[in-house]
RNA sequence: GUGGCUAUAGCUCAGUUUGGUUAGAGCGCCAGGUUGUGGCCCUGGAGGUCGAGGGUUCGAGUCCCUCUAGCCACCCCA
């Protein structure tokens, strides 16, 4: 067998390409009307960075980062994520040192050593968006609509948005202890791995699937029972904002998320359809993380969009199939020369789509091509149209046929002497054809 | 990382249970039926180291082992 692509690494062939383009291209329109900036940053970062952002004894760092040793000995690891790198950058270039907010956007591949199934990838793509420097409710409830929209726009309709606050330093704390004190007197009917995550992260036990579990954090404490009254007010104020601005949405309290980072405002976008890869975007407000890093007091928030969960969801669209709008069909040697000149001269001055065939195919088999490839129009170039001076254009969708004048383009080819071709001459010849079929095209 | 299912033509899949001549179908592709007219129809053709490697056997697509990849669930996440 040939050589094979690396595991959970994927192609993305020509015809898929026009999904993922729609995708990226709708989101740069609407990421940009709602006043974010682009930033790019590098695929290789160094490993302590994305250990202490994202958390030492997460999944992601704990077993899932391509992380190696360069030649020059130094760890270096292929970012799993985008925050860490963005706010890394944020800290190099002193982005601080300007008045926020810094609304930011990154699109670009991610690297995950985790087990591939549909929706998960090894290298997948994640578009992000981050504002930097606003502690903000409205810059919550933004994202809300911005994500509500951007979704929307995709032709996505069979998703939810699920919100929820993890409250902060002053008061998570008395929350975990609760959780924790908790679930020590339910330990009898916890799956093993929530009794371990009891001891490192008590917050997940909440989302557990096992029936044991869920049974068990039906009577759990709450965050919103501990939230603090800066807690509270803020996400109450995020939740007005995203209802008033018209964006459905639900409050889970045991909505958890799996980075350290996060405080406060949390969310995600869930679909049916994805089977166990249910989230399609999430994120959440991360007001401690700049600060961790070595950089002063900025409160952050932000969210990914998956792009691979997304093109599974994103509806065909008709666009994505269009052929060219003129296929030449051409009959003999001289006449495909003059088809090789018209389709660079139409591609060139009229940006049209323009197709022909290069070999000396029966005229059938050009046809049948130009059918196949969804051709609007053909003209037929032959010994007969360059001596009528008649090219025939015939609109394919309706099965119609006609003449059009050809004006001096016949002439110049019967006078054709040398196998050379005088571009300047033909050049102006051609433009009068050109003007021609472009009539006829726009006519019909 | 754990467990399960799967791998036969470019694509979707039969054939594997009961090992036995040249491994099939549909779609797609190419050509012809039309000396210069597509789609529909008819006819013909090309295309397969049966995922890879090893083993059992007189004989393996079929049985056994290993590996690789995909899918599903878990873990976790976008």
């Amino acid at each position: 067998m040939a050589i094979q692509s690396v595991r959970g690494m994927k192609d993305v062939l020509p015809p898929e390409a026009p999904r993922w383009q729609f995708i990226e291209a709708t989101a740069r329109e609407v990421l940009e009307s709602f006043g974010f900036a682009q930033i790019r940053t590098p695929v290789l970062e160094r490993t302590e960075l994305f250990a202490r952002s994202i958390g030492e004894d997460t999944d992601i760092v704990e077993k899932e980062m391509y992380t190696f040793a360069d030649r020059s000995g130094e760890a270096v690891t292929m970012r799993p994520e985008a925050t860490a790198g963005i706010v890394r950058a944020f800290l190099e270039h002193s982005l601080y040192a300007t008045p926020g907010p810094h609304k930011l956007y990154f699109l670009g591949p991610m690297f995950r050593h985790e087990r591939p199934q549909k929706g998960r990838l090894r290298q997948f793509h994640q578009i992000d968006v981050e504002v930097l420097d606003d502690a903000g409710p409205q810059v919550d409830a933004e994202l809300h609509v911005l994500v509500d929209h951007l979704l929307t726009r995709l032709g996505l309709s069979n998703v939810k948005l699920v919100i929820n606050s993890l409250g902060c330093p002053q008061c998570r704390p008395a929350f975990k202890q609760a959780l924790v004190e908790y679930f020590q007197g339910q330990k009898a009917r916890l799956c093993p791995d929530c009794l371990r995550r009891l001891a490192h992260n008590p917050l997940r036990v909440l989302d557990c699937k096992v029936e044991g579990c869920k049974a068990a954090a039906k009577g759990s404490p709450l965050i919103s029972q501990f939230w603090c009254p800066d807690c509270r007010t803020h996400f109450d104020e995020v939740r007005r904002l995203t209802e008033m601005a018209g964006v459905s949405f639900e409050t889970n309290p045991r909505l958890v998320r799996g980075l350290d980072y996060y405080t406060r405002t949390t969310f995600e976008v869930k679909t049916g359809e994805l089977g166990a890869q249910d989230a399609v975007a999430g994120g959440g407000r991360y007001d401690n993380l700049v600060e961790a890093l070595g950089g002063p007091a900025r409160p952050c928030t932000g969210f990914a969009l998956g792009l691979e969960r997304l093109a599974l969801l994103v509806p065909e669209r008709p666009e994505w199939r269009q052929g060219p709008e003129l296929f030449i069909v051409s009959l003999g040697e001289a006449p495909r020369r003059l088809a090789f000149y018209l389709c660079q001269e139409l591609r060139k001055r009229r940006h049209m789509r323009v197709e022909m065939s290069n070999e000396d195919k029966s005229l059938k088999a050009q046809l049948r091509r130009a059918n196949k490839d969804g051709a609007r129009w053909v003209l037929f170039l032959g010994g007969e149209e360059l001596s009528s001076s008649q090219a025939q254009l015939k609109q394919m969708s309706q099965g119609r046929q006609f003449e059009v004048a050809m004006g001096r383009v016949g002439d110049f080819f019967k006078n054709l002497e040398g196998p050379e071709m005088d571009n300047k001459v033909l050049a102006g010849i051609i433009d009068d054809f050109v003007d021609a079929i472009c009539a006829k095209i726009k006519t019909g």
